[in-house]
DNA sequence: ACAAAAGTGTTGATCATACACCCATGA
DNA sequence: TCATGGGTGTATGATCAACACTTTTGT
């Protein structure tokens, strides 16, 4: 290596803002730990840690919500990377924030050894956070508020078969806003990338949804053609 | 520091892709440098460099790129931060990549002490760039053509007072499509966010144009509204 | 008078919004 | 038979795209 040197480096970490949605609630929530080490010990944050020597930033990010959290296999995206002086007591910390959606009928996440706890807060109920996390969060609320109108990331957090009326219930959920169901349903079905799987729901006590799939490959190819996904 | 602690850690560096416009030519261009030292040397690649300890990250983005091209007081904005691990031959190297707009009627630019050379580069003739700056740039020309069309970050590239047809070449340039001028001149004067300074164009061999400015703070008071700019 | 860019309206197509009832199913 | 959510069409106003000529000014 004949161009290694070395100086005062700031510490590099990676944090992540996992969204899921619980149906029966109908609200949008938040992945927590309790740290259980200072500083903050005994305070609610965002799953995150330092970046290993050599270790790619995604990587990172995947690893450390795995061992606090164990969730993993989720869609994630970088955020923002904040680097202010004086976020973290411990020195020049910055960190590279992702966000992530997951389906929490596929999920289950637990506290692991690396965190006290671990758990879902609805984002109107949210405890005090560690560091500038509430900052990070609020950037990742407003990302995906931004980002589900023009970019099918939305799909992540249903399951993979899903009716019209849970697909525009999360939409109400993410946007915050009322949504016509005649013209979700018109607009949604005209941008031609649901699949419909001839299946319908299971066990309920009315009429039964059609059940539908997201088709990735269809979508893919009409952004090839300029296409404009956008709800 | 009771927190304080070491291990091996990443580099962390700050790259600038910088826009500017070339009125004659009509043409979008951004500002490179000539590598004065290894690796790469002799190269072309963005401004950058090593973030201070305890330096804040956009803080460090304006001075490397003042210290290698002259630049200061331009509008720049967090890109992505790269950090895929054998991006930089040296060793693990992070860097967080800053996108700037400036107005090549107020600035001048010049190679300084830390750059072997600095210049302005069509998008269309690039030259080969050093390390992975192909993919920044790359991915800063995405942002740009994406954010210019819902956020007013285009009059940043033009001097404060500007005719209607400036303000559409603009479009046309970083769009890289045609745009229609009556539709455009009614979308634009739409928004409401144009102020007729009264004035107009100096020294042209035709009918002279309004001059018009971007009304800052109109802009704010409408966003809060929920107000969207679009073009 | 000519060259060069500024400025200006209308029309038809498409899209967004608002809105209410019948249908299928299980309890 | 009732309760629950599933599913469907139309009319109105707003917005978008296409399109060509007259005006002003300097040379």
């Amino acid at each position: 290596m004949a161009y290694t040197y070395d100086y005062p480096r700031a510490a590099l970490t990676t944090d992540c803002v996992v969204f899921g949605v619980f149906w029966e609630q109908g609200d949008l929530n938040v992945l927590l730990i309790e740290r259980g080490t200072e500083p903050f010990k005994g305070s609610w944050a965002l799953p995150g840690g330092h970046v290993h020597d050599q270790e790619d930033l995604e990587t990172a990010a995947r690893r450390e919500l795995a061992e606090e959290t164990g969730l993993t296999k989720l869609y994630i995206e970088q955020l923002y990377t904040f680097g202010t002086p004086h976020r973290d007591p411990r020195g020049h910390y910055v960190t590279v924030a992702y966000y992530g959606l997951v389906n929490l009928m596929d999920h289950e996440v637990r506290a692991t050894e690396d965190a006290a706890d671990a758990a879902w807060f609805p984002l109107t109920e949210l405890p005090e956070l560690a560091f500038d996390h509430a900052e990070i969060l609020a950037a990742a609320v407003e990302r995906l508020r931004g980002k589900v109108r023009y970019q099918p990331i939305g799909f992540e957090l249903l399951p993979e078969e899903f009716t019209l009326s849970q697909l525009q219930r999360l939409y109400e959920i993410v946007l915050e806003r009322h949504l016509d169901k005649r013209n979700f349903r018109k607009k949604i079905l005209k941008l031609d990338v649901l699949e419909d799987t001839g299946k319908i729901q299971k066990d309920v006590s009315h009429r039964a949804a059609k059940l539908y799939r997201f088709d990735h490959d269809r979508y893919k190819e009409k952004e090839m053609n300029g296409f404009n996904f956008e709800i």
